[in-house]
DNA sequence: CTATTCTTAAACATCC
DNA sequence: CGGATGTTTAAGAATA
């Protein structure tokens, strides 16, 4: 369309095959903006929010867990010197630091950062269910920590109780009462310590496992002292306002729920950035609520029996598993067993050392992929500045994609420097785009290149970056083009419409013209999934999508759609009132049940066979179709944006002539006549390309 | 290494 | 006649 014949080069073809295989993406492109008739995307919308909400929370649930082990361990420092010192000279001034930091991660949402949604955006590393589990599992460890920790407060102030009646009582002999409490201060300790191992521990597991993935060059890795948007103080504040809730919510008087929290903490940390990231239908779908209200039941439910010692009736002791009935039996038998002696302390030491190397291959692990996302030029550290096909940094379902993102499948075409940072602002209305079709196959295969769920972010995002950047969408013209036809609202496109499509969603196709163009008639005539149906006013192109997903081809050395030499075979496909029915009703019942038609494309042929020999359901078939035709003739005339201009909406109730099914040699020998019969009109029966052949009942 | 798939180019046909 | 549209074949690259 644009600059044709003047810039064409073979030069590009292979070359950039090369050049985008970045991840196979959706291309569910542009159907709000383009038509506005029909599609509801609000459910995969919520969907798709939910997922990546929970994706973030998790995230972030992960890094706050983090975080607070690191300050807790401060802490405890700080607290064993005193103990051990058996002084406290400035006790109020380090009250604080006995402020247990439970429930950081109630504030996760105004502390991610848009930089970071962006990347958990593109990432579509968890399912929701994984999600769920990563979330309960993540909620459970820190209500057993927050438990643990308050019982560790209530002893530390008991201990400072003692002091202070040691010190202002003298020097009294209150020695074995003060050893008793200072002894379990240190089992206290090292429940925590263990606590802390678990939950590195699962952590460690959730990231090997690929249910979570820690990104890269965020100040908010475990090891990092501070998450980025919190600052020391804040974390303090928040740890105060945290535990005084808490402390309230012992007093069964808990009026300050999470949620409470952290809709304060959004307002006075980072408002505008909550108000950026959070997508308003997102944030209304019960999202950010799956997590405090569970949080707070959860608390009230296991802040009588919850200990992260304690599991499914088995003692989490390492080593021990003995089996409790009972929270009681359990506190019972971890007092017993798992006292302050040499055998304890030893396992803590192991413990810290397990947690220590585990902290030392976290970090290694955060080194490698830090290099492998530089090495795949994903700029983590800026958000938005490059859209680039997404799914490179890692899918569950499209593992195989991702691997194949090796760097010169980015797009980095020599056509095309500076694609990478072509600016396409996206905000959050990369939520609100939806999908309505899969893309088929990538460009690189793949073996579940079919119907892979991809996510609508990447759609958009990819959308967007497709229009925009002059890079070769890593599909196949066959998945492309069903793309514009299930896209166009009559599902039905005309081939200048397939070519605008091209040129209007991908930038890359807005040259080299007569070798795209061509490669879509190749493709379009190639591939069986594409139905040609001609009316009075031209032709136009559906598809089978059920065929589409076979993937066939018409096969070489079968008889072709499109055949000057004719012989007996050929003249069966040929016969342009064979199927004409069938299909005409296949093109215009979109609505109809698809498996019917998938049916009747996969099985043409003994259907009509079964019908020869007598099979009443034959005619009802093929009333039932004309039913349908009729009634989706109802629904034609919607121009879109892709239809063509000249096509009346009457010509749907025009007789259509299609593209003729190749049917094969082996399998056409039905009587197909019966089927004429069933809708006989003298209009099938001149097709304009095969007017001259003879008809089907040659073949009887 | 082989088979398959996909792309590209080209030749050819038909229609407007 | 020339362009648009389709069909078919072949070659080569990429991939399974």
């Amino acid at each position: 369309m644009m600059q044709e014949s003047g810039t064409e080069t073979k030069s590009n073809g292979s070359a950039i095959q090369n050049g985008a295989s970045g991840g196979n993406h959706l291309l569910e492109c542009s159907l709000r903006e383009v038509r506005s008739n029909g599609e509801t995307p609000s459910v995969e919308i919520g969907a798709a929010d939910l997922t990546h909400l929970q994706q973030q929370q998790a995230l972030q649930v992960a890094r706050q867990l983090l975080l607070q082990q690191q300050q807790q361990q401060q802490q405890q420092q700080q607290q064993q010197q005193q103990v051990s010192g058996l002084k406290s000279p400035k006790r109020n001034d380090k009250q604080p630091a006995l402020q247990v930091p439970v429930s950081v991660a109630m504030m996760t949402p105004q502390v991610i950062t848009p930089q970071q949604m962006q990347q958990i955006l593109q990432q579509q590393v968890l399912t929701p269910q994984q999600l769920q589990v990563l979330l309960q599992q993540q909620q459970a460890l820190m209500l057993q920590q927050q438990q643990l920790q308050e019982f560790y407060k209530k002893q530390q102030e008991q201990l400072q109780l003692q002091l202070l009646q040691q010190q202002h009582a003298g020097k009294q002999p209150k020695e074995p009462q003060q050893q008793q409490v200072a002894t379990q201060q240190l089992a206290f300790q090292q429940q925590l310590l263990q606590m802390q191992q678990l939950q590195q521990q699962h952590l460690l597991t959730l990231q090997r496992q690929g249910l979570l993935t820690i990104q890269p060059g965020q100040p908010t890795l475990p090891l990092q002292p501070l998450a980025q948007g919190m600052i020391p103080t804040e974390l303090q504040q928040l740890w105060k306002e945290v535990t005084s809730s808490h402390t309230a919510e012992e007093a069964a008087s808990n009026n300050h729920s999470s949620l409470d929290l952290s809709t304060t903490c959004v307002s006075s940390s980072a408002p505008s950035k909550t108000s950026l990231i959070i997508n308003p239908h997102a944030s209304t779908n019960g999202q950010l609520s799956v997590h405090t209200p569970k949080r707070e039941s959860l608390s009230h439910e296991e802040h009588s029996h919850s200990h992260p010692l304690y599991g499914h009736g088995v003692c989490k002791w390492p080593g021990c598993e003995a089996v409790c009935e009972d929270f009681q039996s359990f506190l019972k038998h971890l007092n017993s067993e798992h006292a302050l002696d040499d055998r304890s302390t030893a396992q803590c030491r192991v413990q810290m050392q397990v947690v220590q190397q585990l902290e030392l291959q976290l970090a290694k692990d955060k080194e490698r992929l830090q290099a492998m996302m530089t090495h795949l030029h994903v700029k983590s550290t800026e958000p938005k500045a490059t859209p680039q096909p997404l799914n490179l940094v890692s899918s569950v379902t499209l593992s195989k994609t991702a691997s194949e993102a090796s760097p010169q499948s980015l797009p980095h075409t020599p056509t095309t420097p500076t694609a990478p940072i072509t600016p396409v602002t996206q905000g959050p209305s990369v939520i609100t785009t939806t999908s309505m079709h899969n893309v088929g196959p990538i460009r690189r295969r793949y073996s579940d290149k079919y119907n892979v769920p991809i996510s609508s972010a990447d759609i958009a995002q990819n959308q967007e970056f497709y229009k925009n950047a002059e890079v070769r969408p890593p599909f196949t013209y066959a998945s492309l083009i069903r793309q514009a036809i299930l896209e166009s609202p009559e599902k039905q496109l005309t081939l200048n419409e397939i070519y605008n499509w091209f040129t209007r969603m991908f930038a890359y196709f807005r040259r080299n013209a007569a070798t795209w163009k061509g490669a879509i008639r190749t493709n379009l005539s190639l591939h069986k999934c594409f139905i040609r149906v001609e009316d009075e006013f031209g032709s136009f192109w559906t598809v089978d999508d059920e065929e589409f997903k076979r993937g066939r081809h018409i096969q070489r050395g079968r008889p072709r759609k499109y055949c000057p030499d004719e012989n007996f075979g050929e003249l069966v496909a040929h016969n342009p009132s064979l199927i004409k029915n069938i299909q005409t009703s296949h093109t215009y019942c979109t609505p109809l049940n698809a498996a019917l038609q998938a049916s009747m494309a996969e099985n043409s042929i003994p259907l009509y066979t079964t019908a020869s020999m007598g099979n009443p359901t034959l005619g009802n078939l093929a009333n039932a179709m004309r039913e349908e035709l009729n009634g989706a003739m109802e629904h034609t005339n919607s121009n879109g944006s892709d239809s063509s201009p000249g096509r009346s909406p009457m010509q749907a109730m025009h007789p259509v002539h299609v593209k003729e099914e190749p049917l094969d040699p082996d399998e056409n020998e039905g009587p197909l006549s019966l089927v004429t019969t069933a809708n006989h009109s003298p209009d099938f029966d001149h097709d304009r390309d095969y007017e001259d052949e003879p008809v089907n009942e040659d073949i009887e």
